[in-house]
DNA sequence: TTTTATAGATTACTTGTGTAACTTATGAAT
DNA sequence: ATTCATAAGTTACACAAGTAATCTATAAAA
């Protein structure tokens, strides 16, 4: 298994790649910076250390790059999920929805898709 | 809300001290120890930080402190799993719990229980 | 009473992360 | 040809966290 850990700040990062890509600095600064109060200066420093990781692709030349992810959104997901599954419910899955769903966070339409979901896993 | 971080070293003797507590400093550095290959040291290098933290509150007297969390296996669990969902998911359990069932990772037994316990929900 | 084991305190050192300033190079504007 | 924005690179700095060595005080053993 691919160990995928991405921290806080590069992940707000990841997360415009994901959107879309490839994007220049520019822009990337730009849609961080709809979410976030950063300097550009950190974004910078974000996409950095991605690209030095690579989790990030520097493509193109100088002057003009285009950034684009390495990382799927849904790896880096499964991957956060796992840590945090095994941290805290001892790598079982069973037990991490079932305290989300009694933490009783869900609307009644979202038991009602979630219990959809379980239905056709049934199958 | 209450912000309950912590981190992933101080969160094994956190599970240690849920498992019953109080207990004295010996009793944790062995029972973390019997899940993670740490120096005695380094444990109560957690515990200390947990104390000046207050997550975790030492009582009795000197050569013999008790240590017993004051903060429930339950709320770390909703705060790790609010911030989770946040970072990850947009604050949308829903999409987390879908993103989890979909994630393949569960058996069929699995998929039963949480199958009643959406059940039980929608009552 | 002196020694010894060890609970607990203090200090330390490295790496990661958040946050950014400062510097350099270069395409575009004058 | 020179100046000026600015993309990209380099450096910085504080604090968190992992990991621990060293020091101090004291209850128990000899």
């Amino acid at each position: 298994m691919e160990e995928v850990r991405i921290p806080e700040g590069e992940l707000e990062v990841m997360k415009v790649l994901w959107e879309h890509s490839p994007q220049t600095l520019p822009e990337i600064v730009r849609n961080v910076q709809s979410s976030n109060p950063w300097e550009a200066v950190t974004v910078k420093t974000m996409l950095g250390r991605l690209v030095r990781k690579s989790f990030v692709r520097q493509s193109g030349s100088r002057r003009s790059y285009q950034y684009e992810p390495l990382v799927s959104k849904a790896a880096a997901l499964k991957s956060a999920g796992r840590q945090f599954m095994d941290r805290l419910f001892d790598g079982a899955p069973a037990a991490m929805i079932s305290f989300f769903i009694r933490s009783g966070e869900l609307s009644p339409a979202e038991i009602q898709e979630i219990g959809r979901l379980i239905d056709e896993m049934k199958k």
